[in-house]
DNA sequence: TATGAATGAGACTTCATTCAT
DNA sequence: AATGAATGAAGTCTCATTCAT
């Protein structure tokens, strides 16, 4: 029987996830040991398997924790009542979030996330299913502005929005790897690629105004 | 005296490598075992040690081979005349190169190499090591095309070229989880982004004659 | 809590010390294997582990146990009254040992320790540490039975110590050879050694007294 | 066909010898490799079991060489018209032995084969042979002495022989340890001891004058 | 004779997971 | 619920010896 609370439970989950984290981050999923997690934890070694059944479990309670932070920045972005302005504003979102270094071990983990799902069946849909909420969430933003006019009609919106999210992960990876990407000149660049070769005459106008 | 001919310990070496590529990539560099490159190799146990020192190396002679095809897809790219005809040259031997059945394996460990190069320094520095050569090669291409006035002075050759190459890393990544990525409809895309962002009017109508 | 009692612990950390004493003895350190001792012992393979980190720290712990069994041998000959009757009954008790059939696998290990200190910083500290300690016991009594006159002063205690220990270590390795040493009559002339060699007359008269 | 001369043939088997003393001597038995033998001598892996059956066979050599070395030692001190003479000079060749800085590899070498020889029945018979051979020397000596005269008929010469040789065995090992052992000091206590322990008034008196 | 590449059994150690308490 | 000791299957790498040339 439960005697323990929920939120205590919770606290503990978190605990364990949170150095589950700096671990993986810094070691990679399979240079760290169950061990090396209970060491920075805190918990005991049979604790750990009352919260994760196994080690792998671990690792998708991390993508979903991720997941769940992208599906609340894409809802912001749909708030927007100007769809253009919606998807720069979502760059400029995911944009922040590489730059943010209190992310930084999220984001290592990230990318070890993604060699992973080329190999383990739940850690791939855990990832497809992040993208695909992503993919959508642009989607919709782009169907809209062409809807309005603002967005070429020709341009294929799932196509485009899988080609800024690969710019998105590409960007992601190289910062991760420690490369000097100054967001600045960067973001300005994607913001024009974005302007000359997605709008219409019309919105540009609009968005120069 | 039997001092293996040069040739043949190549084709003995390049064995092990294509045995070795097959088992990263279906398992994942950390759930293939030497006894599994062993066994896909047809090499013995202990051979496997008289061409690579530890695992590791063989992880990093693959991505060394990895970069040398690099290389000479590079150096295609700058024989042509045009540098903007040698950039849109560039990016359709990468898109052709993503679509290429026979190189899967190759792109799958490739991405694992990624995540790697996070904690490892040795892979960490033979990764950037190709990132360099293939971002220097672009940045080459493109400050001949400001430098004819093709591309627009305006615009920073080396973050263009990282967003160039992020934007292949990200397509890589997607295509490698098996996600529908259309290459007409994408490189048509990215073939519009380019002119369109990217190019001096007069490169434009240079372009469209 | 499941925390084993420090019994239990001792009990099967020394469990695992006894297998391998027999082990070493029987093999040699280097031909056993963790997995005979592992046989020999009833743990786990697994379980050696968490009592020794190393093959190497079963060697050492088996010294100290030595060591230990040395130091009380020491202190239960410092208890005597006469230094010179001390010394005697010290050479006695190490004689003891010499025959001793239960203590047959020790003095074999004890050997290959010598063996091993040649090589090994760790063994070595623990075989020196070992050495002067009993040194140290014997240096006491000599330099009490010095200054009582018993044993003549002109004599290093220093390096009388070592030759009475070289002369030890020389029997202990005979007899684990199997050669026939006869207790009897090597006693009867390393004491008359001593006894002419060393005592004073006056001494001398006593003793014969 | 043998093509190769005797005189390159010995030269070739020394060579080994040399190469595997110095490797024996500095990494022990067991943590010397073929490989570390051929890299040191210089002949090839092949070549190594031309000369030699196993590596035990290398073990047992150098023991051999060791032990015709003694026999020379021995002969030179039978050599001596007076047994005492004999014995002390036989003594002192010894222990120029423990002191002489050239012979330091062999001597760690030789505790090793002391060991070893608790394990392997081939070093033990090496090993035993070369003991009893040194012991043999010795008790001719003791027995000429008594019936000169010279020493006292009481005592055992084959006891004697075994305590000598065991002071000696003893402090090799602690010269080996890299003790500090006076030579002179501990010359001459062992000197003493066998003047005032072993000889006959009329042998001290010969001595003294 | 001589070479050095090849062999493959096996060594030590690790680690995800279980289970008695 | 919680603990941490225990498990045992693997994993990487080594090395004495053999053998094709």
């Amino acid at each position: 029987m439960p005697k323990i609370s929920d939120a205590k439970r919770e606290t503990r989950r978190q605990q364990i996830l949170d150095a589950a984290l700096r671990c993986f981050s810094r070691d990679g999923f399979h240079n760290t040991t169950t061990a090396d997690i209970v060491r920075e934890s805190g918990v005991s070694q049979g604790a750990l398997y009352l919260y994760f059944a196994t080690k792998e479990d671990i690792i998708l309670a991390l993508a979903d924790d991720r997941h769940q932070n992208e599906a609340i920045t894409n809802a912001l972005a749909q708030r927007e009542q100007d769809p253009v302005q919606g998807l720069l504003s979502l760059i400029e979102l995911y944009a922040d979030g590489l730059a943010d270094q209190t992310r930084l071990d999220a984001r290592r983990v990230g990318i070890q996330g993604w060699a992973e799902a080329l190999r383990s069946p739940r850690i791939h849909d855990s990832v497809i299913k992040g993208l695909n909420a992503v993919r959508a969430a642009i989607v919709r933003l782009i169907e809209r502005a062409q809807h309005t006019g603002q967005i070429r009609p020709e341009i294929d919106a799932d196509a485009l929005s899988r080609v800024l999210i690969a710019l998105f992960q590409g960007l992601l990876l190289q910062v991760a790897w420690g490369e000097p990407l100054d967001r600045e000149i960067c973001g300005r660049l994607v913001h024009n690629l974005i302007r000359d070769a997605l709008l219409t005459p019309a919105a540009l106008a609009a968005l120069n105004s």
